[in-house]
DNA sequence: GTCTATATCCAGATAGAC
DNA sequence: GTCTATCTGGATATAGAC
């Protein structure tokens, strides 16, 4: 029985089921980095890991089941980067550190912004598992302004706003540059001298 | 000679030509608004209006260019709204409601929002024409900013990035809805406060 | 100016052999 | 677990009759 436990994934078989999912995810993230999130295909995908098209359905029920997996990927991604910052005692240099993470993110692969913070693609929905790492990732962001002393009721929502704004104007107008990049430290002044005056 | 006069658009077949494209362009927003950006197909279109698709091809030369005369719609309907918008003596209240159109203009459509200020559709840019209705109008932008009495060089970009941020998080996160409409307000009270202490 | 017919190509997904 | 073959349906675009 304990060679074939089923679920628990620990396994020769079900490493390397999950060892095929994951080439089978890096090789989906190279096609749209190359061609844009819309342009993924099966077809394509099931070349760039040498197999046929059906043979995905082994590892992935639907297309959409495979832009759920990046999507909870990408979060994870993110959520892992922000972990990983050092905290400082001082929580200001911390946001700042935070919002500089997230442009930095969303500027260097445009796809997976795309996919994580605009709806783009027809029909996909992220499952609430998956959406449930950007909600704690949110959460985060909300603890740490708390701790840099900022409690207004819509601060969280107008630093998200900031953020995606910067983000979104680099993406948009010019991919690979820094002249929206540039503005986060002077964004994020902005917004804690605002929030000071207000409290 | 007068009678089949070809480039000014006065005889009766021009008209009823510009009167069909129109009516395409309509049936197209149609079709964005109900079901996404990405979703409009030249068949469907063409049902719209009463036609079999190879027909769409007398009006416009592709299915991009019917995106590019959207698109140029787009920026002359935004153009428009802020032009007919009462100037009055103070420069700072004005910039609130630009901003204020700005944002119900991106919240009441998402698929023209994702059409204008989004790079969403694959092989999809703008020509140099449409584009050119984009650059004039962030030039009133600019203009209006300097009459506000805000000069410095990153002001427009950092003004930008806010309009962007509150619409991109509005669409995204809760369509239709009020939640990041409501700081528009408070976003330029608090760029205003900001630019006027870096003077 | 609109049509039918078609070219060419692609998509996601399933059935069933091996 | 991977394959071939196929289903079903879609797309943009062109040719040529009327």
């Amino acid at each position: 029985m304990a060679t074939t436990s089923g679920s628990d994934g620990r396994d020769r078989r079900s490493e390397r089921r999950e060892a095929t999912k994951a080439e089978i995810l890096d090789a989906a993230w190279a096609i749209v980095r190359a061609d844009g999130l819309g342009a993924l295909s099966l077809r394509d995908l099931a070349g760039k890991v040498g197999m046929q098209a059906p043979s995905l359905y082994q590892y992935f029920d639907s297309k959409n089941a495979i832009y759920d997996a990046m999507f909870a990927q990408g979060n994870r991604a993110l959520a892992e980067r922000v972990a990983q910052m050092p905290e400082s005692d001082d929580p200001e240099a911390d946001m700042h550190r935070v919002a500089r993470i997230f442009v930095e993110f969303s500027v260097e692969d445009p796809a997976r912004y795309q996919l994580l913070f605009q709806r783009t693609i027809p029909g996909f929905e992220p499952s609430p598992e998956s959406y449930g790492l950007a909600v704690d990732l949110l959460q985060r962001g909300a603890d740490r302004l708390a701790e840099a002393g900022v409690r207004h009721p819509h601060a969280l929502d107008l630093f998200t706003a900031l953020v995606a704004g910067l983000s979104a104007q680099q993406v948009a107008n010019e991919p690979g540059g820094t002249r929206w990049v540039a503005l986060v430290d002077d964004a994020v002044d902005m917004f804690f001298t605002y929030m000071r005056s207000q409290a």
